[in-house]
RNA sequence: GCCGGCGUAGCUCAGUGGCAGAGCAGCUGAUUCGUAAUCAGCAGGUCGCGGGUUCAAAUCCCAUCGCCGGCUCCA
């Protein structure tokens, strides 16, 4: 091929000879034409600005805003524009970083004032006239040096704290309006591709994300390739809102916080207990069908015993502590001290392993008072923990069998879930071999199952890699829940033994793991799943018996007896009111049935259940209507929870 | 813990230095009604708590508790 020509071959296999020194747009241009809304492109695999000229055979491949790294450079321009504003509005701050993030993006500055919501709305003013001007993202290579002296120049403080920090001798920065920012890029061609923002929120952060630094101010916005998508991010925003568990929680009268009592302390009312106790029988039953043993340790326990364990070191400062009759005591923030003394109880043999103990263990833990959060994040919790104590060679299927619960818990409840397996961090402590022989077992007992997981480099507790498993709702929103974990060094520090087949004493391994995490959370994320629309079998409330009119009353008071008796969860709505009005107020309360009774249902001895999705049932006897509910339940559980709590 | 915002009746909120308000819920009465709000009347507040400024504070200042959005940390 003659030196001005290069081959380039484009996504779809097509090739094209070109001239040298083609600039990307053209050549993408040259193959499809123009107005594909191109914003950037690959380029052998790297991603380019359009601008970008090729000088070598190449296989190209254009980018359009609305793919996912498409979306990403739109957001990343987005940034880089909104501080083109600020930096218009306060020439005094100095700009930080600013990423494209899940859901949009950020920029960081460092301003002697914070911003109030009036700058905000001059930003997006701002950014909508930067973005009328159609300016053009320029890029250009620099010396790192040079740069730095750029920078400093500038009294851009944060870049030049960058800039030391690279190793790379050339560095490339971007230029648009006048506004220069160290960069990877690819950026847009200019900014009027920015058709679709908004700005959302301001809040601080810290430098480089720790503490000890200076913080400075984020502002947060989103941007979409078309107003459609930024309109259904709105909405997505507006429907998780009204999902809020704590909204729902109040609305349906499930639970409460006072300052009186303390930040972080739940207070469960009626339904909210009812809710719990629901969760709580159907995990006692499952844990029992699977060979584990429920037990109940104390919540105060020896301080010296927390320093035996190394909590003490380690998490004192998330502790509360007590002292009475010159003795100190910890209140416990984890369950597994008193398993492990109850398995210190007595000798253990291998034929009594693997032992697995379970309990509803509520912890203390105070949490810093900034990270509380409704029921997701609070101060006082109740695990569904359990600690299975075993050989090293029952660990796999051990693993394995935790997966499985794991699994049916959660397709019970409707989540799909993602695993993360998570390794030996740097700061750890354990032999290699342990480490070795617990990831494997993590690992194989996940590949065993054919589940796709990810894996969490360095991310492992201390005392041993673990499974997390993060469960997805009903608006693909992630939470942490269930987790699995490897530990070695409590065994060790605790000196648990148990006899084998050799009669040597050996050392066994323990795992602690969560099947729903922690009551409250989880009860937290089930109500926004639902959206608040429990079905039948966790709905504290089942039924609710209305009246058409007072005349029905007496009948209507033996239908709620009857239906009490029998197991359902169910209310009587007597007062004198009309019966659209109790009608909307059990809609309201999300109640999947209404009985209505009027004259004919007294004629008929029957009742007319309404569904909460507005569908009239036949008429049918109570006890029908009770068999109804309890299959409802019974499938929808799989045959594992039918009527009454228990 | 840090940055910013907020705290008024059971709930949702208005009130920005001069007599504390609305809607819903509650109570009383009327109404006896067929699938998402019947009508009328009544009652309800130490304006989170504690200090201060002022003739006068829900309103301004300080401190504190709590909540909200983030950061950091986590079940």
């Amino acid at each position: 091929m003659s030196s001005d020509k290069i081959q380039v071959t484009f996504e779809d296999g097509r090739q094209s000879i070109l001239p040298r020194g083609i600039s990307v747009s053209g050549a993408l241009e040259s193959a499809a034409g123009s107005g594909n809304g191109w914003i950037a492109a690959r380029v052998n695999g790297k991603l380019v600005d359009l601008a970008t000229t090729l000088e070598e055979d190449a296989t190209i491949e254009g980018l359009t805003a609305d793919s996912g790294v498409g979306l990403e450079i739109l957001r990343h321009s987005a940034s880089h524009i909104m501080a083109q504003a600020v930096k218009g509005l306060f020439p005094e701050a100095k700009v930080a970083i600013g990423p494209a993030i899940e859901n949009g993006f950020y920029y960081d500055f460092d301003v002697d004032r914070p911003f109030t919501e009036e700058d905000l709305a001059r930003i997006e003013a701002g950014i909508a006239k930067i973005v009328s001007q159609r300016l053009a993202f320029h890029r250009r290579e620099m010396a790192r040096e040079e740069a730095i002296k750029f920078f400093e120049q500038r009294g851009e403080t944060y870049k030049v704290e960058l800039l030391r920090e690279l190793s790379e001798p050339k560095v490339s920065l971007y230029e648009q309006g006048g506004f220069v920012d160290l960069c990877r890029g690819p950026h847009l061609p200019h900014t009027g591709h920015l058709k679709a923002f908004k700005l959302t929120s301001v809040a601080g952060a810290y430098w480089r994300g720790d503490e000890r630094n200076r913080m400075l101010q984020r502002i947060y916005g989103t941007a979409f390739s078309d107003a459609k998508g930024l309109k259904q991010y709105l909405h997505f925003l507006e429907e998780a809102r009204r999902r809020d568990h704590r909204r729902l929680g109040k609305e349906l009268d499930l639970f409460s916080f006072t300052d009186e009592i303390g930040a972080g302390m739940v207070i469960y009312h009626p339904k909210g207990a009812m809710l719990r106790q629901i969760l709580e029988s159907f995990e006692k039953r499952e844990h029992l069908r699977r060979g584990y043993q429920i037990v109940i340790g104390p919540t105060l326990l020896k301080t010296d015993l927390w320093k035996r364990s190394g909590h003490f070191d380690h998490y004192r400062e998330n502790m509360y502590f007590t002292e009475i009759d010159e003795q100190s005591y910890g209140i416990k923030p984890m369950n597994c001290l008193a398993h492990m003394i109850i398995y210190k109880s007595k000798l253990r043999s291998y034929r009594d392993l693997p032992l697995r103990l379970f309990e509803l263990g509520t912890v203390h833990r105070h949490e810093k008072s900034g990270v509380l959060h409704g029921l997701l994040r609070v101060r006082q919790f109740t695990q569904d923990d359990a600690h299975i104590i075993c050989t090293p060679e029952q660990l796999h299927q051990e693993i394995q069998d935790i997966i499985d619960f794991v699994i049916e818990v959660m397709g019970i409840f409707g989540f799909a879930y993602d695993m993360e397996i998570s390794t030996r961090p740097e700061k750890s402590i354990g032999s290699d071999e342990d480490w070795e022989r617990a990831t494997s077992a993590l690992i194989g007992a996940i590949e065993g199952k054919g589940i796709p997981y990810t894996i969490g480099e360095g991310e492992g507790a201390f005392y041993g890699p673990k499974i997390d498993v993060k469960l997805r709702d009903a608006l693909d929103r992630r939470w942490q829940c269930a987790t699995i974990q490897c530990d070695f060094t409590l065994p060790e520090r605790f000196d648990l033994t148990y006899v084998g087949v050799d009669g040597e004493r050996h050392r066994p391994v323990m795992v602690h793991r969560v099947i729903l995490g922690a009551m409250e959370r989880f009860l937290g994320v089930l109500i926004e799943h639902f959206a608040g629309a429990f079905p039948t079998w966790l709905a504290p409330v089942q039924a609710v018996v209305v009246t058409v009119s007072d005349g029905q009353l007496e009948f209507a008071r033996t239908i709620f007896d009857q239906l009490r008796d029998l197991g359902v969860r169910v209310e009587l709505d007597d007062r004198n009111e009309k019966l659209g009005y109790k009608i909307r107020e059990a809609q309201v309360q999300k109640i999947p049935y209404m009985l209505v009774i009027g004259d004919r249902e007294v004629a008929a001895g029957q009742v007319s259940p309404r569904r909460r999705d507005g569908a009239q049932l036949e008429m049918m006897s109570p006890r029908e209507f009770a068999a109804f509910v309890a299959e409802e339940c019974l499938e929808a559980t799989r045959g594992k929870v039918g009527l009454g709590i228990t």
